[in-house]
DNA sequence: GCAGAAATAGAATATTTGTTCCAATAATTG
DNA sequence: CAATTATTGGAACAAATATTCTATTTCTGC
């Protein structure tokens, strides 16, 4: 009776996203809105009831019966079930956890770092929303495509560009760090062929900025590592990342800047092959 | 009627716990069940039926329900309430936006980018649960009253160090990063009064546990960074601290470790006043 | 524009789930 | 040890919730 896709209930989780997005294209009206308040809200089906979760997508409570159905499972008790089951992630330790750090008082180690650990972690997450794909993809051809990789970054941003120098070595990507040691100026390294990737936070680095600058004159593509999409080096490279860093007092916990680093480095590492 | 605490029901999860710790030791014993294994499954209340966890508790029904009203509420259901509603951050959009970088296949740029992000989510998780405050105390103290701190961290380390090194330098703390340049050894500059700070991961570096060990033989306090308490420097350190990193093929995030590190310089650069 | 099919809303129903109450039991006190 | 009080278990009840059904509306293809 049912089509075919329908005969089984998803098993997990993903399953049902993977149905869901498959689905969501040939559904009318009614069902589509369940479909797309369900997308967005997944999170709450564990622990609403099928009124709630009607008058959210605002449709009557039997259409959205009809969409649990649609979706392969008997009703909603059996799709809420699946949700229940599921839910078990770290939330209850973690945030008691980091309560109880925080009670060593204001200013107590332990404190700090239950403050750092939360920064880093808003960090995270903050940066798997504002990840721009093709941004990414774009750096990381022009990167796997250089004869050199530069690598530049001082001050805050310079212990990215040492992690980056390491995996690129790892990974026996042609790296150069332009570190800044003795005040040399590696300018001229810079040859036809090779990419700079510039790294740098507000307060900018005119050093860096100096460096991408350079190389986008004479023709090199230059990958921006930076916080914001007008930040300096905006002007001067072909492919730009940010990263939303949360800072707690005056220092940024780099969590998200190193995961997109090592994320590109390793990347760019696989297309050389 | 009632106990004078028992008149109104806690607002907030926090609330909720501090009320059942307090009540725990004089409570009969199936509440005492009760008590005892809601504290354990906190997590579970959103998302149960008082069936269900009556049976993990292993009670009657009832007594869960004598349970609810001992702790404020007026019944199970607006406990339910209190759970479902502080139940809304973290989790919800973040798992998906995950799966959908993960979709542009195993190896694309997003993909890794959504590994590293989970292993560095997890590190810092992790990293709440394993802390040691005793040591972490300690090491902040031993390196509050060095003259000079000596940071020491090669290889894959290194990064760590050199955060180490700028956050030291910003709140103006007295330090000196050996950093292996120009193979120089600098250890002759360890003084009567100094401190190390040795920062290393498996396959542990050769010149960092020397520079540690070296120190300790002549007296000096030596906090070591490290990743388990049966690290080579765990014998030549005053204060052993361990970060458990998660990592994602060949390279780990970092994250956790970073935000130890700043955690302890921004502690010792505040209690330096 | 008219069948026929598909989709929909809302009321009616069935089921699950929460809640109360009281008799039975265990603990406490004089 | 008896009397009183506190605690407990389970059955009966009430409320909330899921589910089905059907008349009505909205699409679709000819």
């Amino acid at each position: 009776m049912d089509e075919a896709a329908a005969l089984t209930a998803p098993a997990t989780v993903d399953e049902f996203r993977d149905r869901l997005t498959g689905q969501l294209d040939d559904l009318p009206k009614r069902l589509r809105q369940c479909a797309e308040y369900i997308a967005a809200h997944t999170d709450r089906i564990a622990v609403s009831t099928v009124a709630e979760l009607a008058a959210g997508a605002d449709v009557p409570p039997s259409a959205l019966m009809r969409f649990c159905q649609i979706m392969g499972f008997s009703g909603f008790s059996e799709m809420q079930r699946l949700f229940r089951e599921a839910y078990a992630p770290g939330w209850p330790d973690y945030s008691t956890r980091l309560k109880n750090l925080k009670e060593g008082g204001a200013g107590s180690p332990s404190a700090l770092l239950a403050e750092f650990v939360e920064a880093g972690r808003l960090s995270l997450e903050a940066l798997t929303s504002s990840v721009d794909e093709a941004a990414l993809n774009a750096a990381v051809a022009l990167l796997a495509q250089a004869d050199t990789v530069h690598v530049v970054g001082l001050r805050r941003a310079f212990p990215v560009a040492i992690y980056l120098a390491y995996v690129f070595e790892k990974m026996s990507v042609p790296c150069m760090l332009h570190d800044g040691v003795g005040k040399l100026d590696h300018r001229f390294a810079l040859r036809p062929g090779d990419a700079v990737l510039a790294i740098t936070f507000a307060p900018y680095s005119e050093e860096t900025i100096q460096l991408a600058q350079d190389a986008q004159a004479r023709g090199l593509p230059v990958v921006a590592l930076t916080d914001r999409l007008t930040s300096p080096l905006a002007r001067s490279s072909n492919a730009i990342l940010t990263v939303p860093e949360v800072d707690f007092g005056a220092f940024r916990s780099l969590s998200a800047t190193i995961a997109m680093a090592i994320s590109l480095a390793v990347a760019v590492g696989a297309a050389r092959g």
